[in-house]
DNA sequence: CGTCCTCGAGTTCC
DNA sequence: CTCGAGGACG
């Protein structure tokens, strides 16, 4: 075969790049993707193949030469007067440390004075006023040159585009655009609605917006800006005398712009604050490094509290004439540093998609990672929950994703990176039949779970059935966990709930790893499980839709398992919180003769106890509780006891009918949602003061 | 009939 | 903890 004119490549090269630039508009711009990943992935590889095989082929403007967020063709570039440095970053106390050691030896100076700020999680952004008006917006870009997003950044509406007041002929504000998490949930609602690819999270959905070319797009997204720093004049380094106090007080020159006359970072960030400029409120001045570390501790514990999100705090020398005794290396000042967060957030691959059989027969897709630390382990597994959510998220086997492992302690896929999708990615696809036991997988018409059709023939889900019927809350049989009943229901020595009373020493001992202790202990277990309460009987048996909540209330209306067996429907549903759906149900589950059975086997082994008597005391009178965190002495069963057994209710989400929220260490979202709805918020001792209080009289 | 509230179910790691 | 969905209530 004959090579190819030179021409001819030459050619083929160009009509890659146009429709590669033409998807990557139709994709960026214009939201609307005009091709699949896989095809956009296979033009850009020969376009690879072919500028590696013909370097001169390879040109500035190729696709192919473009890292990460580069420069869009279609934002005009935008040089910075003086570059647009970044921090170095402190990963650890340590760090921190040795920087606030630089910096006193740099000064010749115990304890300086530190100026601490938050690392905001979004864009850094440079604003140009001359004579007061907003004339230019520039990202960031490489530094030296950024993108021109003065017409997206017009759109902030908490940004004054006319500043008041003595200012400075010509003068950049730089800060941080970013997205509110509300605004970004909004967005994100907004994009799944329209089927629209959704954002992994606020910092990309900024970036996303800021570089929209249809600046109405950028209006109806709701960015906000916080102004951290300042650059004067036509970006000459500040060499105006500052006064030799920080806080500039009196001044040679009254006329002068306060923000010209700031002495410090701290008074400038109130200059900043007069002209209108939003300032983040969570800022501190500080002395030595215990400031700093009592500044970083703060701000950890508030982190999730924030409206935004921030990936750390930013230590600046406070003073500007010692911030200019440091100087600055290479791309960074010496007199600041970013104390980072450890990451809540991590890149790793999809390696595969299994799917696990629940105890309904909930078929849930479930993505094997490529363990990868995030949050402070490491995580190797994630629910992707239901079909349409892979769908939606659109990942595939093979895919890089990111995960992330915030407050909330259970790991979660965002969002796949399209851009490094190998081109033999697979995408998931829900199999036909159980992988389990074989039986038809079934969706209901309208409804989100997938289900195996197997029911207990489904090795699965009885298993499942076993450990939710040995389960805490139910029988509460300590020792039968998953790996024991999984072996037990291998074996075939048990196959159902009645099962578990029949087993011996002998039959026991039978299981690998199954000790003469630790089957007797075992033994022991089940035979304190024999003497329970119908609550917790009616729980364990699993029917659908009957929790610990329902459950309780269906043993206070009937009081004996006999009487909720006779139960009509219709008497079903006067119990609260039973309608129609729950009560066919209950109806279905007793009418089944293997269930009866069943049941019947149960009673004739366990001791069942009428249920405990509602809560006598009045005291709260009905009062709703919500319980976060953990507290430092209580667990959450004992205070929702507690507060049960004063009269009050404890339920498990926030809402305005919610009286007090109870929070311990490392409250996540409900502390956040009862701040939002200005509810009462105690701590364990607050708590225990209200039940003293109330139980007392 | 729509809205809000609550419950049930599934889930990760050590 | 978060979702979906059932139930209560206006």
């Amino acid at each position: 075969m004959s090579a190819p004119a030179p021409e001819q490549l030459a050619l083929h090269a160009a009509q890659l790049r146009a429709r590669i630039a033409m998807l990557d508009h139709a994709y960026y711009v214009l939201d609307a993707p005009e091709a699949t990943d896989a095809e956009y992935d296979q033009l850009m590889r020969a376009l690879l193949a072919l500028e590696d095989q013909h370097p001169q082929l390879r040109t500035a403007d190729s696709p192919t030469q473009r890292v990460g967020g580069a420069p869009r063709a279609d934002l005009a570039p935008a040089p910075h007067a003086v570059a647009m440095l970044s921090l170095s970053n402190a990963l650890t106390d340590d760090e921190a440390q040795a920087f606030d050691m630089r910096v006193q030896a740099g000064l010749g100076l115990a304890d300086p004075v530190y100026c601490c700020e938050l690392k905001f999680d979004g864009l850094a952004i440079s604003l140009r006023y001359r004579d007061g008006v907003l004339e230019r917006a520039a990202t960031r870009g490489d530094g030296s040159v950024g993108e021109d997003v003065t017409a997206n950044v017009r759109t902030i509406r908490s940004l004054p585009l006319r500043l008041p007041g003595p200012v400075p002929p010509l003068l950049e504000v730089r800060g941080e655009v970013l997205m509110f998490r509300r605004d970004f949930e909004r967005l994100n609602a907004h994009q799944r609605a329209h089927e629209a690819r959704e954002f992994a999270n606020p910092r990309n959905a900024a970036a996303g917006s800021l570089r929209q070319l249809d600046a109405a797009i950028t209006a109806q997204r709701r960015l906000h800006f916080f102004a951290y720093s300042m650059v004067q004049g036509d970006g000459e380094e500040d060499t105006t005398t500052a006064p030799d106090s920080p806080t500039g007080d009196p001044n040679p020159n009254p006329n002068m712009p306060a923000v010209t006359r700031a002495g410090s970072q701290w008074a400038l960030l109130d200059a900043l604050q007069e002209l209108g400029l939003p300032v983040c409120e969570h800022r501190a001045r500080v002395q030595g490094i215990a400031g700093l570390r009592d500044f970083y501790e703060t701000i950890a514990q508030r982190r999730d509290s924030l409206p935004y999100e921030i990936d750390g705090v930013v230590f600046k020398v406070d003073d500007f004439q010692q911030q200019r005794r440091l100087g600055s290396v290479a791309r960074a000042p010496r007199w600041a540093v970013a104390r980072k967060f450890p990451p809540s957030e991590a890149r790793t691959q999809v390696l595969g998609i299994d799917v696990q059989v629940g105890r309904t027969g909930a078929i849930t897709p479930v993505a094997r990672l490529a363990p990868v630390e995030v949050g402070g382990v490491v995580v190797s597994n994630a629910t992707l929950h239901n079909e349409d959510e892979v769908r939606r998220k659109d990942i595939r086997i093979g895919d890089t994703v990111i995960v992330r492992r915030a407050g909330d302690v259970i790991p979660e896929v965002l969002a796949s990176v399209p851009e490094l999708r190998p081109a033999d990615a697979r995408a998931f696809v829900m199999p036909a039949s159980c992988p389990v036991c074989g039986s038809a997988i079934e969706r209901g018409e309208g409804e989100v779970i997938a289900r195996c059709s197997g029911g207990l023939i489904c090795p699965a889900q009885r298993k499942q059935a076993l450990l939710h019927f040995a389960g805490r809350r139910a029988l509460d049989i300590d020792g039968l966990g998953e790996k024991l009943v999984d072996q037990l229901v291998d074996a075939g020595l048990v196959s159902h709930p009645a099962g578990i009373f029949a087993l011996d020493l002998p039959t026991l001992q039978k299981l690998d790893r199954m000790g003469e202790k630790s089957a007797a202990n075992l033994l022991a277990a089940i035979s304190v499980a024999r003497t329970t309460t119908l609550d917790r009987f009616l729980y364990s048996l699993g029917i659908r839709h009957v929790g610990e909540t329902t459950a309780r209330d269906l043993a206070r209306h009937f009081g004996s398992y006999a009487a909720l067996a006779a139960a009509t429907e219709a008497e079903l549903l006067q119990v609260p919180d039973v309608g129609p759906v729950v009560a066919q149900a209950i109806r279905q589950f007793l009418d089944d003769a293997r269930n009866r059975a069943e049941v019947e086997a149960l009673l004739g082994t366990l001791q069942v106890a009428a249920p405990p008597p509602a809560a006598r005391s009045q005291a709260l009178g009905g009062v709703s509780f919500v319980l976060t965190g953990t507290l430092p002495t209580l667990s959450r069963d004992e205070a929702a006891a507690r507060i049960e057994a004063a009269g009050g209710k404890v339920s498990s989400a926030v809402s305005r009918k919610t009286r007090y929220v109870v929070a311990g260490a490392e409250a996540g979202g409900k502390l956040a949602k009862a701040q939002e709805l200005g509810i009462a918020v105690l701590d364990e001792a607050g708590l225990l003061a209200l039940l003293e209080q109330t139980g007392g009289n």
